[in-house]
DNA sequence: GGGTGCATGTAATGGGTTACATGATTCT
DNA sequence: AGAATCATGTAACCCATTACATGCACCC
């Protein structure tokens, strides 16, 4: 995706406005919490943080620790917020997000409809348990009342838990619509008989 | 986005099923079918047609045209249907899709409001027209009930009606909390005394 | 004893967008 | 007159993931 200047560098500066951290830190910030929305591999970051830091915009002081490789601590520097308020004044440009599953689904006359209905039945059960975990962060959130960064978090929690909300109505209703289509094409044009279907 | 394998010739594959088509074609369907999830830039769709002509998965024609480049028909052949029906029983990864606007929203407070509330204007604004479109579309397949493909089409169209309604409930709240910020912003500490507010 | 987590980093590999090149026709 | 549409294609560039490399500590 070679989006032009993408925003790897900038969502590390965004995250150290909250506290200095680690590389590693960051990954786990990241995927703890704008993981739904939003990634950023180790292969990125380590490489990122270096050429920040030769602009200026992180410093770094090194943790000593025993059996376990150094922590290098970055912390924002002026130069860097003022860098991060700069992107975040760019008007953000519409994406279109690639899903797979809904492409697989488009096709998916091509194949029987149990593969399809296969992809609808993990999707709901991969996504379903993930709507409290939207509920509970909000809360916490909500018990943080005071940071001017909470408001905006919860936007962003907001936004997890009401498109989830969606995804999962809609497998839903697929779903129900799929099963119906598989069975008539097991009985075409046969009224509903039961018993000993065709074997 | 470097996906191990992407899915880059398989939708080429897939929608040649629905009937053979020239490049040109091939991105101009992309965009008004399967837009709303799915893009691709002529960048990738003529070197893949090529790919996919020298492993036999399609076949292609030359018609001639007064003024204009020759059109290259492309066809599916029997073995890029095998190939498509292989890709599409492959159960799809779930992907954590790139949202820049949700990102520079999650970092709101590092900025004035206004700012927030202008990306969330545009987003409605930019995104309130597509429903109708949704709409529409569903209503044209429902035309064509019978073929076979209709049923899984309307589903991809149905979640992107449903998805568009998600993000503009969510957008319409989060507008109001954030003119609601901006206003407690402006006046600290001040009961609403309305009236030639500051200035 | 083996897997997982902590912790950093580099290199290979592959994907994908954008820009460029070309040129006639049609719409504004 | 100039912009947009039709139509194909290539090359440069860059972004991003994955794999690899290293090694201790802790838990089962």
């Amino acid at each position: 995706m070679a989006r032009r200047s993408s925003s790897s560098s900038e969502v590390l500066l965004g995250l150290l406005t909250i506290q200095p951290m680690s590389g590693y830190d960051l990954g786990q910030t990241i995927r703890a919490s704008i993981g739904h929305f939003w990634n950023e591999s180790y292969g990125q970051i380590y490489p990122n943080l270096k050429k920040l830091q030769a602009e200026g915009l992180v410093t770094s002081k090194t943790e000593r620790q025993k059996g376990k490789p150094d922590r290098h601590i970055y912390a924002i520097t002026p130069k860097g917020r003022e860098r991060l308020a700069q992107w975040l004044a760019v008007p953000p440009q519409p994406e279109v997000p690639r899903n797979e599953m809904l492409l697989k689904l488009f096709f998916g006359a091509q194949v029987a409809p149990a593969i399809s209905i296969g992809y609808l039945e993990r999707m709901i059960a991969a996504e379903r348990p993930l709507l409290d975990r939207f509920q509970q962060v909000q809360e916490e959130i909500a018990k943080n009342r005071q940071y001017p960064d909470a408001p905006y978090w919860k936007m962003a929690a907001r936004f997890g838990e009401i498109e989830l909300e969606a995804h999962l109505r809609w497998a839903e209703e697929s779903l129900a619509e799929l099963r119906k289509l598989a069975r008539k094409a097991q009985s075409p044009a046969t009224p509903p008989k039961e018993k000993h279907a065709s074997h």
